[in-house]
DNA sequence: CGCGCTCCCTGGCCGC
DNA sequence: TGCGGCCAGGGAGCGC
């Protein structure tokens, strides 16, 4: 269930077992995930050190030792909307899943396997250099917790446009990192109806709509940083957002502001949740 | 160019 | 219990 605050619990807790160790062993046991993989993916990062792990909207991105004079070379990782990253003690592991489709251990006896069921995950080796304009991330917006996602900044990037804010703030270059929950949620908290025209949005709602984003995903992270265990691996399904939405999946059920019936709607193929009166 | 729709793939769940 | 239909959190690509 990866939304930005789910990625970034990832990325903490890889970055507890990786960061300063070297990549012992790693297998790819398919040739593509969404795309194929890089040409000799597993033996460019086999043996390398891992410097830090960073993130980029969605997207972990892994820094690799690349030797001495060298840019580090940057492991990319996206786990679509299925994708988990398993974390365990104890080398290789036993057993390995139908859907583990990469393994690997790092040289302080952890293993890492990434599990993606439906194969909408990515990844990627960008060389030195090449991180700023790599495809996948050129486009991208600003961070929403970054200080320059600011209410000027996004009324900036909003004018003129004639798409339902739901879609505007799905768009990964008005800013990176929400997805279809937190969408939901960050309106919910604001009071703007989905379906309102971005570009027709009054600048003091949209002030009040950039910190209610900050806010849900600082509150989304903390729970998900409060569950994290040093190797079973968070990955959201452990059952502690159920009671953190508010609106997502809550079709039916009383708006927990005014006890109306939560609303579901389809926009762009995908589903909305949101409060007619209080979402105006 | 900006927008909405479709599709990629697989599994889980619901109703019959 | 089996089966069909529907749903799913991402996002690229295409057509209008």
């Amino acid at each position: 269930m990866p939304e930005l605050p789910e990625v970034e619990t990832t990325r903490r807790g890889l970055a507890m077992q990786l960061e300063g160790r070297k990549i012992a062993r790693i297998e790819a046991r398919r040739p593509d995930l969404r795309w194929p993989l890089p040409r000799d993916f597993a033996a460019r990062i086999q043996g390398r050190r891992v410097l830090g792990l960073e993130r980029r909207a969605k997207y972990i991105l892994i820094r690799l030792e690349n030797g001495p004079g060298q840019g580090d070379l940057i492991w990319l990782i996206h786990l679509g909307m299925s994708g988990r990253m398993l974390l365990r003690p104890g080398g290789w592991p036993n057993a390995i899943g139908k859907h583990d489709h990469v393994i690997f251990t790092t040289d302080a006896g952890w293993s890492v396997t990434f599990n993606d069921a439906r194969r909408f995950g990515a990844m990627d080796l960008i060389e030195p250099g090449e991180l700023a304009s790599h495809k996948l991330l050129r486009d991208l917006g600003p961070e929403p917790l970054d200080d320059a996602f600011t209410p000027a900044a996004l009324i900036a990037a909003l004018k003129g446009r004639r798409t339902p804010m739901k879609s505007a703030l799905l768009d990964q270059s008005v800013v990176a990192g929400l997805g279809n929950i937190y969408v939901s949620e960050a309106l919910f908290r604001a009071g703007i109806h989905p379906e309102r025209l971005a570009g027709c949005v009054s600048p003091k709602r949209l002030q009040r709509l950039v910190p209610e984003i900050k806010q849900v995903l600082l509150e989304a992270i903390a729970a998900g940083g409060s569950s994290l265990r040093d190797y079973v691996q968070s990955d959201g399904e452990l059952g502690y957002f159920q009671t953190f939405f508010r609106v997502y999946g809550h079709e039916g059920d009383p708006c927990p502001a005014c006890g109306r019936p939560v609303r579901r709607i389809v926009q762009a193929g995908r589903s909305t949740f949101f409060c007619a009166a209080c979402q105006t």
